[in-house]
DNA sequence: CTATGATTTGACCAACTGGTAAAACTCACG
DNA sequence: CGTGAGTTTTACCAGTTGGTCAAATCATAG
């Protein structure tokens, strides 16, 4: 069996400075935008000194992508088959607005993976994500056909879910440039909620 | 007064084939993570070719950068004042979503460059994006103070309609991982049609 | 054909980048 | 305090990259 050696203290702080630098210049620059010095520069570290932590600079990358995936597709998990169709959805776009809020880094750092082909990341994409999307848009479909909510799409409601509201975090720039000095995320919640509430609720 | 040198045939033909291949590689690779070998190649010339054309990559990327912003802005340029409101907005959808069919490579050039903070577009979305979001925002207002659409916030309409369409483009991979065999544009103007007509038809 | 400007190429370079090796230093613990 | 593992630094390297330059080649008007 594999002997895990227990990290020291330093490790453990030197690690954790490593990967909130890389968030922080990855998400920015993109992976090939970034280099080894700018990450160890701002971490507090030298170069070498970075690399005595982590093996390459693709190994912080791949270690930064598993642990944002895992909490990236949390809010998606939590709809709740058994709660009230359109309150489940309303919550989470506001889940999903709030980790924009909460996470830009974190959706830039995805989005910028996407756009360029998701190249280190196809595999999750076509197996996690996949199967995750098809458990609930079948959930999605039930509560259409049971006249719970409006029928559409259930994929493209998904989408269109994720699109606006990664879209205040993804096109953070461009959104605070436009708004001037109102903040985005004051009427984004109203605005969402309404958008989904006029979308989704049954006619009667 | 400077002279202009008119563009002999291979000229036109070889900066037309530069832009191309720019184009196809600064927007699935980034600006950094594209090398001028990788243009040249993909254009069918020798690096040193090339440069003979442009004098830098930055000029190539600004070139491509400068054609971009001018088509991208003339869908909400064609927002009718004099049209009716309604049918404005949806005709609107789905010319943005056509473009995002037709020029997904120019929509992820645009996403990659705000992703990262536009650092080399900052100043033009400042003013002319500014300007003309400023202007439509105004018509939207009218439109919703005269209750001809429901009322909402016009910014956020604004960003949304971009944002919805464009993730077609700009997320292309994961769109088409997790739909399989269904093109993504077969339910996709439905799906924004009824979203923006439930959302804005207003209550009688 | 030929001269002249337009185009293309091969050789090259300086700066940068990811990564390595080994020496030097630091720190906790007996 | 001493000692060995854990940590950091200095010096370095090989490959890549944006860009230059002068020579060679090509196209075409006269």
């Amino acid at each position: 069996m594999s002997k895990a050696p227990s990290p020291t203290r330093i490790q453990k702080k030197n690690r954790a400075a490593i990967l909130e630098a890389a968030l922080e210049m990855f998400s920015t620059h993109g992976f090939r935008g970034t280099t080894v010095d700018q990450i160890a520069t701002q971490a507090g570290l030298s170069k070498p000194n970075l690399l005595y932590y982590f093996p390459s600079k693709e190994a912080i990358f791949a270690e930064l992508m598993e642990a944002l995936l895992d909490t990236w597709l949390d809010p998606l998990r939590a709809l709740d088959p058994d709660g009230e169709p359109l309150d489940e959805i309303l919550a989470y776009v506001q889940r999903k607005l709030q980790m924009s809020r909460d996470f830009p880094r974190e959706s830039r750092l995805y989005a910028n993976e996407i756009v360029q082909g998701a190249p280190r990341l196809g595999d999750t994409i076509a197996t996690d994500l996949k199967a995750l999307v098809e458990e609930k848009s079948a959930l999605l479909e039930n509560w259409m056909t049971a006249g719970r909510i409006n029928r559409t799409h259930p994929k493209h409601l998904l989408f269109s879910i994720w699109s606006l509201t990664q879209h205040y975090a993804d096109f953070d720039v461009q959104v605070r440039t436009l708004m001037g000095d109102e903040d985005p995320y004051d009427a984004a919640p109203d605005y969402l909620e309404t958008l989904y509430r006029r979308m989704l609720t049954p006619r009667t």
